[in-house]
DNA sequence: TACTTAGTTCTGCAAATTCAGAACCATGTA
DNA sequence: TACATGGTTCTGAATTTGCAGAACTAAGTA
C-alpha cells in the first residue's frame, strides 16, 4: 500500500482532529488512512506498515472501530485475510450521535436544578434556560435530520 | 460551606459526566459543586475544602476555567478573597462552541475529498454527502440559534 | 505431522495527565 | 519590621493511556 507524502501528511491532520473527538492516535490514524488512501479496503497487515504501528494496536483499534460501526470488513473466496473499509454511509448517524451527545447532559443538569435550592431565582431561571436551550436543538435536530433525508431522496 | 450527602452524589455524576466532555476531574467537580451547591459564590479555600481537592490543583482549575469562561469572580471591597461563580449566562454560547466543535472536521474532510483519487466515485459521492450534511446541520444551527434568542426575547 | 498465515491476547514499558505538598510571591496589617 | 493571608508556581509522585513485542490461537496447507 503506497501513499504519497501529501496524503501521509492530510491523514495526520484527520488524525489529529479525531484524537480531539475522543480516538486514540492509532484509531485516528485508521481511519484517516481509510478516508484518504487511494485503496478502499485494506488488511491489516496493510494498515500495519502503511501507518508504522505494531500489530496489536492496529488489532485493537481496528476491532473498537468494528464495535462502534466505523469499520465493516470483506472477505474474499478462498482467502483468510480481512479487508477493512470505512463504513461511510454510516457515518451521517454519526455525526448525529455525536452532536447529540454533545446534549446529553441535559438530564443532569435538570436534575440539578430539581435539586438545587429555590432561593436563588436568578440563577435557577439561567440554568433553566439552559436547560430548555439545550432541548430546543435536540429536538430541532430530528426535524434537521428528517428534512435532510428528504431532501437527500428527491435529489 | 456545606453540602448534603445528595448533593455531594450529583456533584460526582456531573464530574463524570464533565470529564467525559474532556475536563480534568478537579475542574468537572468544581464546575458541578458551582452548579449544585446552595452558596453561588465560593473562595478558592472553601472549594478546596468541600472537594477535598488540594489547593494548587483548585487553583490550576479554577484558571483553566476561567480563560474558559466557564467561571467567573467577584470581589468585595476591603476583602483580598476571590468569590468564583459559575458564568451561567454565557454556557448557551458554550452550548453552541461545543456542536460546532463536533461539525468542524468539514474542512479536513473536504480536504480529503479534493485530495482523494476520483476513482472511487461511489465512495466520493458518501463523503460528499456526509460533507454536505455537515454543513447542513451546521447552516441551520445558526438559524436556530436566532430562532432561540428571538423567542426568549418574546416571552 | 509440522508449517504457515491471519488474527488475538498478554505483559510490561514509556509517555502523558493530574494532582498533592511545599516553597514562594504579593499585599495588606500589627 | 515581622506576620498573616490569598493566591501562584514548582517538583515529584501516582495514575492512566496507548502501544510494542512476544506468546498464543485457530484454521488451513504441505
Amino acid at each position: 500500500m503506497n501513499v504519497t507524502v501529501a496524503q501521509k501528511r492530510l491523514i495526520e491532520k484527520l488524525g489529529v482532529f479525531f484524537e480531539g473527538q475522543g480516538r486514540t492516535p492509532a484509531e485516528a490514524r485508521i481511519i484517516g488512512l481509510l478516508l484518504v488512501g487511494d485503496q478502499l479496503e485494506l488488511t491489516l497487515e496493510e494498515i500495519q506498515q502503511t501507518l508504522s504501528i505494531s500489530k496489536s494496536a492496529v488489532n485493537n483499534a481496528i476491532n473498537v472501530l468494528l464495535l462502534t460501526q466505523q469499520l465493516e470488513y470483506v472477505t474474499k473466496p478462498g482467502d483468510r485475510k480481512k479487508y477493512y473499509r470505512s463504513k461511510i454511509e454510516q457515518w451521517m448517524s454519526h455525526v448525529e450521535q455525536h452532536v447529540e451527545k454533545s446534549l446529553e447532559g441535559r438530564t443532569l443538569l435538570r436534575e440539578a436544578l430539581e435539586q438545587r435550592t429555590k432561593s436563588t431565582k436568578e440563577f435557577n431561571v439561567a440554568l433553566k434556560d439552559m436547560i430548555d436551550f439545550m432541548e430546543f436543538v435536540q429536538s430541532h435536530h430530528l426535524d434537521l435530520f428528517a428534512k435532510w433525508k428528504k431532501s437527500k431522496g428527491r435529489s
